[in-house]
Formats: structure tokens, C-alpha cells, sequence
DNA sequence: GAATATGGTCAACCTGGTTGTCCAGTGAGA
DNA sequence: TCTCACTGGACAACCAGGTTGACCATATTC
């Protein structure tokens, strides 16, 4: 059998293409997983580019690019920091938020797909065992969510 | 919880850094995971440079990038095809086939420590549901390997 | 024997990142 | 309160790992 490591990348390449592929059909802009990271990060707390690029894994700068693309796409927008006259909070628009809810049906749609697939109990093992296993490895600081090629 | 993807490529993450660190320890040349798979493509089966960038999922253009890495790193070497004046047969040299056996190690103790943390059931769990999966999404043909981003 | 398809290579280019630099604003300590 | 180290954001140059396109020599199909 294949080495972990080589069936979780499979998996997640599996189930982000058909993600992608029920995206597209739709005809949404060519928004990438990074995008989709960005949503659900800004989702749970108020967040400056800085922030997100840490929160990705990738420079400010790199951070700013991603954030540029969605600003044009009208995803997000920037608002004034209220006390610190540099940062910029960056935060979702309502097609963002929108967005964000679409994905999150149609992840839980291709999740139920994999339960019918291999059954309900062995999604569950998956997920909470591979939680256990990043809360022994990270403890509680966030892990890479990158992946390395 | 986590969608079931940001897991999986949570936890691929995890345990490549883990190995890439444990890598680097011993001082080998900047080796990444295409590299691995390319290893591992040719201890199965002989394979010349458009195989291999197929089964990366890339152009034989770029393949041939890593395989001319691996060349002057000393890890593969090409001899010509037995049959096919064009082609050459990409095989691993005995530096490649201990690299592949000292990896092996080193993912088979991971996989232990992940059995340690999380238990061995889990783990058996995690392996078999995910190989369902992927036979229930692909079939008998490939899945793709590369992660993206 | 001619037309088509394929392995390998060269070259130009694209994209998503990096490093380096700068500025304006922040905040802690003397 | 002044000074000085630090930080958010932007601009520019560059890099790495891919892509597309073209080409040649050999294979294959009819």
C-alpha cells in the first residue's frame, strides 16, 4: 500500500478537482484553494494582509497579490483600521460571504459522497484522526496548510 | 471541524516537514517530493521521461528538468532504449535505490509515530478508507499526485 | 512510400512566489 | 516628550518551476 503521505495528497488532489470542477461549471472567477483559505480565515476573525500571509504560509507581499485579485473580483474590500493608521482590515464582501457559503454546501456535498463511498464511520475515523494527529504534531499553533511540491 | 481536505493536506504537510527535516539532518541534496515520486515510479517499473512526467502530471518538458537534476545529482542515469532508437530508459543508480530504502525507513517510522500518537487502528483506518476512496473516485487509473495550490 | 505520431531537446514565456528597499505610522524606554 | 527600534503596506527586481511552441530523428500506420 502507498505510503501515508502519498494517499492523503491524493485524496485532497481527488477532491479538490471535482471541488473545481462543479466551480467552473458554474462559471465562478478561477478562484484557487489560497482564495478559498482567505474566505475562511476572514470568516473567523477580522484579518490584515499581514495577517493572512502569515495565515497562508507566503510573504506579505505574496499575501498582498492574493488579496489585490480578490478586491478586483469584489470578494473583499479594505476598511480602515480604527486605531492604527498603516493597517487596513480586509474583509468580505456579501458575494464573498455568499461564495463562502456555496463552498461550504458543496464540500459537505462531496463529503457526503465519500461517506457513501466508504461509509459514514470511516469519514469520521479519517477526520478525527488526522485532527489528533495535527493537535500532537502542532499543539495548538496553527499548522501549514501549504503544500509542498 | 475542518473540512475534510484542509485536513488532508494538513496532515501531508505535517509529516513531509517532518521528513524533509529528518532529510535535511543527514545533509542530502535539496531533494523534493517530485523527486520521491520519481523514485518510486522507477523502482516499479522501467519508465523513460515522457512516463514520468505523465505520472507526475506535468509537460515531459518539466520532467525532464528533474530528471536532468537527478542525472548530475547521480541518482538515475539513462541508457538507451532496447528497441526505440529515440527513447531512453530512465533507471536508478545505487545511490537512487539506497535514497529509496532510507526513505522507506523513514516513512515507515513516521507512519509509527503517527500510530503512537493517534493509534495503530486509526491509522489502518485512515490508510484503507483513503485507498477505498480513491479507488472509488479513479478506478484503476492514476490519480493525480500533485498537490494544488 | 507517404503521412502521421512520438521521444527528446531548445527556447521563450508565465505565474506565483521571493528578497530587498522604502515610507509612514506605532509604541516602548530614557 | 523625544528618540529609536519595529511594523503594515507598497514598489521593484528577481527566481523557480512550470507552460507552450517549434524542431528533429525515429516509429508506426496505411
Amino acid at each position: 500500500m502507498e505510503p501515508v503521505p502519498m494517499l492523503l495528497v491524493m485524496a485532497y488532489r481527488a477532491m479538490g478537482d471535482q471541488f473545481h470542477d462543479r466551480l467552473r461549471q458554474i462559471g465562478l472567477e478561477p478562484l484557487r484553494p489560497a482564495h478559498g483559505y482567505v474566505f475562511r480565515f476572514l470568516k473567523a476573525k477580522r484579518a490584515t494582509t499581514v495577517d493572512i500571509g502569515q495565515h497562508l504560509g507566503v510573504t506579505k507581499q505574496a499575501a498582498a497579490k492574493i488579496v489585490n485579485e480578490l478586491d478586483e473580483w469584489g470578494y473583499v474590500l479594505r476598511e480602515p483600521h480604527p486605531t492604527d493608521k498603516r493597517a487596513q482590515y480586509v474583509t468580505l464582501t456579501t458575494k464573498g460571504r455568499d461564495y463562502l457559503k456555496f463552498a461550504d454546501n458543496l464540500w459537505s456535498d462531496l463529503e457526503g459522497e465519500m461517506a457513501d463511498a466508504i461509509g459514514k464511520p470511516t469519514v469520521d475515523a479519517i477526520k478525527t484522526g488526522l485532527t489528533a494527529y495535527l493537535q500532537h504534531v502542532h499543539g495548538d499553533d496553527q499548522p501549514g496548510i501549504r503544500p509542498v511540491w
